[in-house]
DNA sequence: GATGAATGAGGGTTCATTCAT
DNA sequence: CATGAATGAACCCTCATTCAT
């Protein structure tokens, strides 16, 4: 599973461990895979280069463990949404746009690692990264829809694989957004100019839900703009 | 604008201009921007290096130029297609699926070429990017959607502008799951893994579009599933 | 004189001890002194790499100190056979090449080490080698030969310390091209490719043998080929 | 054959080829392979490391041009006594002796690094090198013996391969001891130590010559020492 | 004495860019 | 203009050795 790291990295202080990864999220969040540079993370950590290489063997090793860590925290906080039972779909939705957004801003760095492990340079890199956590998100969003669907809440013609696959785009395009550069300024094209910062998040995520409703949900009749 | 050339790479024979383009797009789509070799580039595109760098000035201004290049190419077709004035929104929107379908499969380099401009490492290429072409393509889809509101095909109380943001994102990402590996991966994830390859894209478009047309437009009388 | 080792080495259960050396010797003779590694020395000898430089303070004094111990154990045998007084000097020249092709079969391991330990990069550690065995090895061999003189067995025209310098040529050679990957495979540069691997150590034993006693003792009217 | 090194290194300027390859061997011939450092070859060739790799690829690749190129050399000469049909047997391992101990004086650095090759560190190297010069060699060897048994110079009794290997044996220990520390401190453990140096030389020539005689031609009746 | 985590200097190799021809 | 040989800074990783426990 997570043979990024060895046995010896996960003995270490968590405040270590903590200096360590977050040097490393830094530097590859900040450069990318291949302008980061193991020699300053293990100086920014506070730590020897030998260490380094000691915990993680290689540098692909450590990048991995990082997305990994990070994609796995960012999940877990979906998971959690979704299978809260007390929350309707369209509740559900609205959680996870929430949480899109907040964690973009949060844990900026990590949206951009996520990002960066796509980047085409790193083609083998992405095919050694087990898929168990995005795959086990994939399914939640499917059995979310489906039961949804069951329910009377989710349009019944949808394919639910399809679906889910649409709405995880807009999650994901939203949180590069908010965290990538690139994403920053093509969202700013789309943007009113004269919009508030501050109030401003509060419109995407509304606006945002309007669209994943009209494209998921059954029109409620109770629901009025 | 396009300063990335210099005059005499225009004046080139036009087969040798596209030799040294299509080298450069192989070598970047394949490897990313760091992994990209300029000595293969030259090699490649039967000229020396010497050239390319007469021609362009940095690999960096290479870059840019093809990404420029193929972003107009693609931008230019979905130009076509909003400034339809026969077709209805929905058939628009229709016809832009099955671009984003139909440039993924044929123009599989370009697309990754820029998903690759968008990677974390090139910050500050990105920063010279020129938008205009991103904005006019923006502009347009507002632009789209504002006038289907007057004509009321569009829902009237969706945000134009975050609209067409959430449009474009779900034909970017529909692009990135056909031409970058990763982001196939992650849409095999979602896929009814019995569908028969040959007429899935003939369902992941309807599919999408049933999903569009819900989330944009206002609910069609005439029309069933 | 031995001092390479420290006197807790010394002391240290025999065990232990053959079990350090074992995985030295192993090392060394499989990679080479610079390619060699301590820390896989001590993993493979079951103790830390902490006590590896407890008890010889340096890489170099550990090869030095298995070096000296291998070549001890080879001469030692070599040491009885010239020593035997039972013996005419053609015996003891048979016994000699008999005992080079067997220590060459059953510790081929000491003799790369023997061989790794000319080796060109590591010029100062030689030196640091006492020559004492050897030399001790030298002056029977001359000594052997001055008698046989006496005796009348070996030439009287010969300079008995040159001559033992090309016995023990010879005997080296036929050491390495056993033991050694690129003398072995210089020795089958040489041989009949037609010959039975079984009985070829003999033969080469008996023709290494005929060279031998031609170049060093006088012709034996009672013998014939 | 020798795709060792690039064409455009062989297209280069022979001086500067000789600067580099003399570059090269010194540092090879003091460190041996693995301490042996590639950028100090490039400052002391006066070029630049880019340009050694340009060349050579590698830096097992430089170390196998060199090698490779110094045997030749060697062997080209020993080829020469070999072949000329106006020298007896016995003439002809004179002057191979004299060739020997002359290439130790001259070539002294072709000979480390010829030993250096042997070092058991490198085993992977030494499959890299073609043996076809010293198979040539061997062969020669072989013929001249054979050959000789025919004209009744050589010991008919003798296997004319064992034979060679052993005079080759002979021959090379004889160069090392001249060229390589280790050897040549092997070498004066054999030595008379009052023996003056200057005539020495001819002292070792003639000595070898009289057990090499001794040990592969047929009593010569009009020869008494 | 024993441990093994930590250190950090050092080296092979790459590649964008230059410039003499 | 075109060439392509030359440059050299930069980076990942190794491993002998130390030392706190």
């Amino acid at each position: 599973m997570d043979s990024f790291a060895n046995e010896s990295f996960k003995r270490l202080d968590p405040e270590k461990q903590d200096r360590i990864l977050k040097a490393a999220i830094a530097e590859f969040a900040e450069r990318g895979y291949e302008l980061a540079n193991t020699n300053r993370i293990a100086k920014n950590a506070n730590i020897s280069v030998g260490s380094v290489f000691h915990y993680f063997n290689t540098k692909e090793n450590l990048f991995l463990y990082i997305v990994q860590y990070g994609s796995a925290m960012i999940e877990e906080q979906a998971g959690k949404v979704v299978d809260d039972e007390t929350l309707s779909v369209a509740q559900k939705i609205e959680c996870l746009l929430r949480l899109a957004v907040k964690s973009s801003r949060e844990e900026m760095t990590l949206i951009r690692l996520y990002h960066e492990m796509s980047s085409i340079g790193n083609q083998d890199l992405m095919s050694k990264l087990p898929r168990s956590m995005e795959l086990f998100t994939a399914e939640r969003y499917v059995k979310m829809l489906e039961e949804g669907q069951k329910k009377g809440e989710v349009r019944p013609e949808l394919d639910a694989r399809l679906a889910a696959f649409s709405m995880d785009n807009i999650f994901l395009s939203l949180q590069f957004a908010y965290a990538c550069d690139y994403y920053r300024i093509r969202f700013q094209l789309y943007n009113h100019p004269e919009i508030d910062k501050e109030e401003y998040d509060e419109k995407v995520i509304s606006e945002t839900f309007q669209i994943l409703k009209g494209a998921l949900l059954v029109p409620d009749m109770s629901e009025r703009d």
